[in-house]
RNA sequence: GGUCGCGUGGCCGAGUGGCUAGGCAGAGGUCUGCAAAACCUUGUACGGCGGUUCGAAUCCGCCCGUGACCUCCA
């Protein structure tokens, strides 16, 4: 039975106990990216949110089942109108490439830098394309359960019928009344009964090249569909937890309830969970306001608001010391910040394979466990764990010094508390220098000469020595009787 | 305009009715030929004004500032 969790569930605006539809099983599905562009630092946040979902609830015991969809077809620049051409296929027209090789190289991408990032991939991974059938069978019982109608070839979902018995808004905290007040007006839209309305089906024009049969029209299904299929598909008629970016809540998810409820006669989901966005001077990191730093960018250093490149682990770290709920502003004080952070946890880690355990112990690891696997259960509460991290951190520094001590089982426990909260659960890994075997033959045979320098007392010679390999990046550290050193 | 959120020390960021995270930077120190690195020590901050309370940064009200969503966006 794995330990109590908490979780804030975005539907009731509170924290709940998180209890399984069907214990120790879990159903987890989280909206992937439309592959027609880079991965930026909001995806990144995104993914490893529910990454450590994914970890932690397995590490207590939890048997999970991860679905995160690659939306592939059927996202269009503008959702309400149902206007806008399919952003792969524009990507596509202005590549001169097939849909599917647009589909397929950001998908590539996208793996690519979730990997460096040490993300986990999930247990299924489906694309919307692969489910048409899937997203048509469901379209089929809207129009029989009387929430659908069609028009000029298209499907739409009945969004003020659906409101009569249920409550269209209930997870963004919207009424009906008040999004048909706001809407802005659609002049011309008269396929859609209701400016609400949403797409379940487009007809395709002419030269729309991502279209197939049905007997409505040749054409592709909408946005908001794909999630409600393939959750229903591999996660089964009620699941655990669906999250997504926060931005994700309106509309999307909103007509996700609606169309599962719709066709099923109950809602799918049991907790919502929606990870905050990452901003830029305070401005939200968004494609549409154009500035937003890929990751690529962001591991090489080549974005204009970059003073120098981060690496995955100094990316992942930074946002891991954020709470996933609360917005997170990005500047390269902070990502530095991180960076040096992350040192110190990796030393203070390093130390601790080394020191050496006594008979008595004046170290309470028990209680660091339990502050630990707390945090963690409290909503994901990341920033915090790692405080406690850091904490023992200074405690193995007092222990390398003599100033406390450790018994050899409360060391083995540290240890394995250590292995696994920074590899395990948050996902860290140790990043080596780049350096190849000769290369660090050729620098330890010129710190060995210098050592011979120094030892004659010719102190400028060894002075020049080290300013002329610091420039090259590598950072010396002389010590009594000897040297050490890393690139910087 | 509507809905929701936020405002914490130089920066980033937790937390939350009394026990006052953590990281970075800064300052002091240990070490060192000198440095660097590493390590140690160090900071009583919570937008403003009222109110509730023995006690509020934490609850309530008002104000100011700011952000997100209401079109697509993780």
């Amino acid at each position: 039975m794995p330990r109590q969790t908490l979780i804030y569930n975005t539907l009731t605006k509170k924290k709940e106990v998180f209890e399984p539809v069907n214990s120790p099983h879990v159903g987890l599905y989280a909206c992937g990216p439309t592959v027609y562009s880079d991965p930026h630092l909001g995806h990144a946040r995104q993914a490893i949110t529910f990454d450590i979902l994914f970890r932690y609830y397995t590490h207590i015991g939890y048997k999970m089942r991860y679905v995160r969809n690659i939306t592939d077809v059927g996202h269009l620049e503008d959702e309400v109108s149902g206007e806008g051409e399919d952003r792969i296929t524009k990507k596509a027209r202005l590549e001169q490439l097939e849909p599917m090789e647009v589909v397929q190289y950001y998908t590539n991408r996208y793996h690519l830098f979730l990997d460096r990032l040490n993300v986990k991939r999930p247990s299924i991974e489906p694309r919307a394309s692969g489910h048409i059938i899937e997203q048509q069978q469901l379209i089929r019982k809207l129009l029989e359960n009387g929430f659908a109608y069609e028009s000029n070839g298209s499907i739409y979902f009945d969004v003020e019928k659906y409101d009569k018995d249920n409550d269209y808004g209930k997870l963004s905290g919207r009424k009906i009344e008040d999004l048909l007040s706001n809407t802005r007006d659609l002049d011309g839209q008269s396929e859609k009964k209701n400016s609400l309305d949403f797409a379940l089906w487009k007809k395709a024009s002419p030269e729309h090249i991502m279209r197939w049969p049905s007997e409505w029209s040749d054409g592709f299904p909408g946005w908001h569909l794909e999630c409600s299929a393939m959750g229903n598909k591999y996660l089964g008629e009620q699941f655990d937890i669906h999250g997504g970016g926060m931005d994700l809540m309106f509309p999307h998810h909103e007509c996700e309830i609606a169309q599962t409820k719709g066709a099923f006669g109950k809602e799918a989901v049991k907790y919502w969970m929606h990870n905050n966005m990452i901003t830029i001077n305070g401005q939200k990191m968004a494609r549409s306001l154009q500035n937003f730093i890929t990751l690529e960018e962001l591991f090489a250093g080549s974005h204009e608001k970059l003073e120098q490149a981060y690496s995955p682990m100094t990316v992942r770290f930074f946002i891991l010391q954020a709470h996933y709920r609360s917005t997170l502003d990005f500047s390269n004080e902070a990502l530095q910040a991180s960076e040096k952070g992350l040192k110190r946890l990796f030393q203070g880690y390093k130390t601790l394979q080394k020191i050496a355990a006594g008979k008595e112990s004046t170290i309470d690891v028990n209680k660091i466990e339990e502050q630990c696997y707390e945090a963690m259960s409290d909503d994901l509460n990341t920033p915090i764990a790692i405080s406690y991290l850091f904490d023992a951190v200074r405690i193995i520094n007092s222990i390398n010094d003599g100033k406390e001590k450790i018994d050899a089982d409360s060391l083995e426990k540290l240890k394995a508390l250590f292995q696994i909260f920074i590899f395990e659960i948050l996902g860290l890994v140790e990043e080596e220098s780049s350096s190849d075997d000769l290369s660090s033959d050729l620098i330890n045979m010129i710190l060995n000469l210098r050592m011979d320098i120094k030892a004659n007392k010719d102190y400028s010679t060894a002075d020049k020595i080290r300013d002329e390999l610091t420039k090259l990046g590598i950072v010396i550290k002389d010590k009594k009787d000897g040297f050490d050193w890393e690139l910087g």
